[in-house]
DNA sequence: AACAACATATGATTCAAATCATATACTGGT
DNA sequence: ACCAGTATATGATTTGAATCATATGTTGTT
């Protein structure tokens, strides 16, 4: 079945970059809970983006304990594996879900003969390290409200962001339980700290004078 | 003064990608602690690389609190800042350094028309964020045993890695304080979960049977 | 309408990391 | 050889996030 490549782009927005030639490419893969999608060693034959669902990639230890090193909800995954000779890692799947998959080859070739698309792909990953080294940043405060002020200055804008997810998985995202940051927004608002307004979150401002 | 680039080279081993076209065009400057190098708004002109010190994007907050959106101690900065049109945040020196400017017109027309460069870039864009990625998920582990056991998996190979920093930034890497690290690892060696050879830390690996 | 699954919310308790204090190596510069 | 600055190391205490428990609200499905 032709994949609705419209409605994608609207829930995946990072799709829009992927221009027609390798739109065609594409091709869908439904996963189960558990699965094992690739394994250690393998070429990578594919560049995997998540539709829904969530994959993860993953070192079994010497002791047999489990090492994540990457999970994605959505968005490209292991976007160095396309370089890469090997996966350097199990690729599993964490519950059911959806993936895209643009094969390697026509990856490489749409990257290196369309220049728009080499930009966008550049802009795409330079955003996302600045996204992760913020929230690295972030991660090495120790308090839960300042992780919610550094999120609300650095993710919004004039102190004010709008969330577009649960609490719950913001509360994932800031590195805390959930019932800690409903706790920490609690104190935020009853301090005066920050204002909430539905799915808006805004640092106080003092009044000039 | 000429820049020796094969000194550089040696230090950064990041600078190996710069072909000979643009370090013609590069140069350096140098800071002083608590200089303000860039302001908000203004248009980027050059691509930042710190040679030696530590440099800050930094925002400031209604309040008047700092907030650090990413900090560098060594390599490329603010890679996003090629595409955007203005600052998204200050540039200041937090401690006296050295940084190398790549002057943007120059490093834009380079990554177009240096094909290999073109590929190095992203290649070196996906490996932060692979090694960004996996740091995050690090910093996700609650326990300071778990996020040292993660590192020596994820950034060494089979279950040893070989550390080229001090401890102490060690401890800031993996989101911990020193003391706490120190403990964890006296704790993790004495258990024998652990063998630490001056620098290379290895996980304990079971005898088969 | 009923139900399951999940998000939101808050309280009580535990526990481990942060903090504060202190001491000993180590390093580079004079 | 000495000194300042820093890394390594460990102990005592505090604190705040994790955990466990529990309840209500919301959403989507049949």
């Amino acid at each position: 079945m032709a994949i609705d490549w419209d409605k994608l782009t609207d829930e995946q927005p990072v799709l829009e970059v992927i221009p027609r030639g390798l739109r065609d490419a594409t091709r869908t893969r439904v996963f189960s809970k558990g699965e094992l999608l690739y394994r250690r060693g393998q070429p990578p034959e594919v560049m995997l983006c998540v539709l829904s669902g969530e994959i993860r990639l993953v070192r079994v230890a010497p002791g047999g304990t489990e090492i994540v090193l990457q999970r994605s909800r959505g968005g490209f995954v292991a976007e160095a594996s396309l370089d890469a000779q090997a996966y350097h890692c199990d690729v599993v799947a964490a519950t059911d879900g959806c993936l895209l998959l643009f094969p390697r080859e026509a990856f490489h070739s749409t990257l290196e003969n369309d220049p728009a698309f080499n930009h966008a792909w550049i802009r795409l990953l330079a955003r996302e390290v600045r996204r992760l080294r913020a929230q690295s940043e972030r991660r090495s405060l120790n308090s839960a409200a300042d992780r919610v002020r550094h999120y609300i200055e650095a993710e919004g804008s004039d102190g004010s962001v709008i969330l577009n997810q649960t609490r719950k998985s913001w509360a994932a995202e800031l590195g805390l339980t959930h019932e800690v940051l409903y706790r920490t927004l609690r104190q935020l608002r009853e301090s005066g700290d920050i204002v909430i307004e539905g799915e808006r979150f805004s640092l106080f401002v003092p009044r000039d004078k």
